[in-house]
RNA sequence: GUGGGUGUAGCUCAGUUGGUUAGAGCGCUAGGUUGUGGCCCUGGAGGUCGUGGGUUCAAAUCCCAUCACCCACCCCA
């Protein structure tokens, strides 16, 4: 029989390095609802309209990298390719808007892309991401922000840059849009093949094209930032304004494009430079009008998605060790088989009273037990042996100090 | 989808112009220590040389195909 693979840009995350990922899960959690958020858990796949309206069409997403299939009864089902999509559509089928002026929710879990996989980019991917739904507030997007800039600063994520823009209003977008076009129409002949293609699909993403050649002809470029309207250039500040008072620090960059059609306004990303080519962290902004583009009633929101796969990888190295290290308290050396229910009484007992103890399951020799709790990092052994049974005593020894002494078969052990 | 790189033990990798039983370090395991870890010493297990075909007296080594992984383009978190 042939040993099956898994599949092409998948993980499997095996321990200890899943030890990573359970502490990210926990920071995530408290930290969102540190700041008032609620996990919403929502379905991996949805009808594939869903992300095709949402998303937009023309994006690289939906058009070429959907897990798409029909079911049973012919409908067109999609793996998600982002969270979003689907918070929003849960958001206006369960009515949330309704029964709370303001919804703060947070998701957290795989996604699906079908994209051939390098550094940082697999095919099933892991995001986690805020919705807050019924404020046009800057606040709200300073907040949003804040709460990404501080997660990533509890997992010890270093070299991180927060870059923000915004694009405006769709109207002023547009008009933006046509200068640049202008701009760019009468150097066509010096810009790279792909730019040549954003020009007719997608002129904005021109700006933020790797290629040296590209970027010193896009230099004089019209900034969008002067195209904003009143609205728009005032939320802007106060955006500004809100992470100034914090004193979390950014960069200005007009060239920053998102790639999904539905963000208005605020757009920002975090990148590491520990990461490669694939360096955004997270990414995320303002979308006042997607809401309503899925059949819902007009509501502004905010939102980001953050890679977890790229936040492990520039996950600082020491921080990695220490959460890595296991070190249960005591691990449980049994002498003699023939105590072995005495052994796993008193490893219950001291479960009960809240330690981690392990106990040997394989019947090896003491000399291999002993082996065995020093790789696991145990920070204590105890010894039992029909001696101790029959003088109703337990050995304990610290492996740290090597000191070892007896106590009462009673007792729970202090852990050092 | 397009490039480039790499596939030899659980892991990291050696392996000469093709030549006899394919190696090392780490890890695992047993012992040196009658019931005591780390350091040290000795032994042991573990390999379809990614897969299939071809050339050859002889292939890990040369040729063809194929698959997988990695990195980059593209795009995104």
């Amino acid at each position: 029989m042939k040993a099956l693979q898994r599949i092409k840009g998948t993980d499997d995350i095996l321990p200890p390095e899943s030890r990573l990922w359970r502490y990210l899960y926990d920071v995530v959690h408290q930290t969102m609802s540190q700041y008032g958020y609620n996990e919403i858990i929502v379905p991996m796949f949805e009808y594939t309209e869903l992300f095709a309206r949402g998303i937009g069409e023309a994006t690289d997403i939906v058009s070429k990298e959907m897990y798409t299939f029909k079911d049973m009864g012919g409908r067109s089902i999609t793996l998600r390719p982002e969270g979003t999509a689907s918070v929003v559509r849960a958001f206006t089928e369960n009515s949330l808007g309704s029964k709370s002026p303001l919804s703060k929710l947070y998701y957290i879990g795989p996604m699906f892309r079908q994209e051939k996989p390098q550094k940082g980019r697999k095919r099933q991917f892991y995001q986690f991401g805020l919705e807050v739904l019924g404020t046009d507030s800057p606040f709200a997007d300073v907040e949003g922000i804040v709460l990404n800039v501080r997660i990533l600063q509890k997992l010890g994520i270093n070299d991180t840059q927060l870059m923000i823009n915004s694009i405006g209003d769709p109207e002023s977008r547009s008009v933006y849009k046509e200068s640049l076009k202008e701009y760019i129409k009468s150097r066509l002949d010096n810009i790279c093949d792909d730019c040549r293609k954003r020009y007719e699909n997608n002129p904005l993403r021109v700006l933020d094209c790797k290629r040296q050649e590209c970027r010193k002809e896009m230099q004089n470029a019209p900034s969008i930032l002067e195209h904003l309207n009143k609205d728009s250039k005032k939320h802007f500040e106060s955006v500004k304004a809100g992470l100034d008072a914090i004193g979390i620090e950014y960069k200005i960059n007009e060239r920053l494009v998102r790639g999904l059609d539905y963000y208005t306004r605020t757009v920002y990303e975090i990148v590491s430079s520990s990461l490669g080519a694939q360096d955004s962290i997270s990414g995320g902004g303002r979308y006042d009008l997607l809401v309503e583009e899925l059949g819902g009633k007009p509501t502004p929101a905010f939102g980001f998605a953050a890679g977890i796969e790229r936040i492990i990888l520039a996950m600082d190295g020491n921080k990695r060790d220490e959460i890595m290290d296991s070190g249960i308290d005591c691990f449980i050396a049994v002498l003699d088989t023939k105590i072995l229910t005495k052994a796993f009484e008193l490893a219950e007992n001291f479960r009960k009273a809240g330690l981690s103890v392990e106990i040997e399951l394989l019947g090896r020799s003491l000399k291999a037990q002993m082996r065995e709790a020093n790789r696991s990092g145990a920070k204590t052994v105890v010894m039992l042996g029909e001696d101790e049974i029959n003088r109703n005593v337990y050995g304990l020894k610290n492996m740290a100090t090597g000191d070892q002494k007896e106590y009462p078969l009673e007792s729970i052990p202090d852990i050092p």
